[in-house]
DNA sequence: TAGGATTTGTGCGTATGTATT
DNA sequence: TAATACATACGCACAAATCCT
């Protein structure tokens, strides 16, 4: 595959993943290749060269006959993808870190604001955004390209189940709110390292962040009451 | 995709992957979508999608016009390669190891056996056999998914290149028996640490070896001679 | 430079499998 | 249980790109 093809896949890749992981495609619901071949005005058969890859990489099953359907994943599974999230988000600060310039220190500032922005006036949507491209952003400091693929499948995978398990929570909104103050918490810390061009601190904390988010995820689903922010 | 189809499509792309791994496809050769299509006794669409898979995990590369091209790798991206590799190789006594029971003992004796009757007559395939062999051995040790998938990927892509460069050197001969004999201490090593369900002991030990392997790569690769065996 | 040979990419009709009535 | 509707899997023909003479 090249050139221009080639850009259509990532184009159109990246879009339905995005509507994946953003829940604009919950789990459970049927994806067909005609309408996605109509929508992106193209035969079926690029339309199922995406598919493949979505399918390969988890987030699709095609079942012939029936679909193709996007994947649930059992809190068990999720476990297994988060502990290595962990591990690999750590790793950001020692393999083949960049240092940051002025530049990459402006955008980490940036990410900031917009973080305290969305903090005064929450938003689920808007939080997923700023969540992934922080992610993103993070990406950047690294320039080992197997670590970035892995943590991005590793990302995206979580991050879904994140969204999806928040929603349907009752009183969602106060733990919205709430996962909001500790992203701006996250973003503000990793943002400060930056600035001081302490990459394996930013590895560090980001470790920390990624394994809370999941104690307080799993913390929820068993029903517990949140710790009092301090 | 389900049932038949899908385990033609495993079945065709475990020994294409195989194939290019053990380089009975090397590096640079053209696979033709027709060839594979009535090897395989059916269309170009099964193919193309086993191929498919095969590029997006960086093995391949079609170019529309010219073929499907086998990838070479160079020595900057194998070194991020396999720096990852080193970290993933500890995880597998962190991350959701089994409890080896005997059988399992029994398996790794029986890989340490194997190895020893190698030593006596040094042979570069069933060398690369036997160590792909220990390597899905040793991912039963865990049950973490994603870990196994990731180190997976890494191990094909860095053996492949792995064997490329052993191949290309004067006098392989000695460089092959020096490297089983390497091996054989690294199962011998991981076979008592099994035994004794020391399965951190047994991630360290592979961490160390998967490390020692790479720093012996790029010493021959800069023509410098090989410490001795002491 | 032009043209023919070759190979992958695309489009679409048909086969096959599934679910529902 | 059978028939019908519908979606993916497959195979083939043709378009597009590249290479070589």
């Amino acid at each position: 595959m090249t050139g221009e093809g080639r850009a259509r896949f990532e184009r159109i890749y990246a879009l339905l993943r995005s509507r994946i992981c953003l829940l604009d495609y919950p789990p459970g619901v049927r994806l067909r290749e005609e309408d996605l071949a109509k929508e992106f005005e193209t035969s079926r058969t690029p339309i199922r060269r995406v598919l493949a890859r979505l399918e390969d990489e988890g987030y699709l099953r095609s079942v012939h006959g029936v679909g193709t359907i996007v994947t649930d994943i059992d809190i068990a599974s999720l476990e297994q993808v988060y502990r290595l999230r962990v591990e690999l988000s750590e790793l950001i600060g020692k393999l083949s870190p960049v240092t940051p310039d002025e530049e990459a220190a402006d955008l980490f500032g940036a990410m900031r604001a917009r973080c305290e922005a969305l903090a005064k006036s929450p938003n689920q949507r808007a939080f997923a955004q700023l969540n992934m491209d922080f992610f993103h952003l993070l990406m950047t400091l690294t320039e080992n390209e197997p670590l970035q693929e892995f943590s991005e499948r590793l990302y995206y995978q979580t991050t879904r189940i994140w969204l999806k398990t928040a929603a349907g929570l009752d009183g969602y909104e106060d733990t919205l709110a709430s996962e909001i103050d500790f992203f701006l918490r996250e973003v503000s810390d990793i943002a400060t390292a930056v600035a001081c061009g302490a990459l394996e601190t930013v590895g560090q904390i980001r470790r920390a962040h990624v394994a809370m988010s999941f104690a307080r995820l799993k913390a929820r689903a068993r029903g517990d009451a949140l710790p009092e922010d301090s």
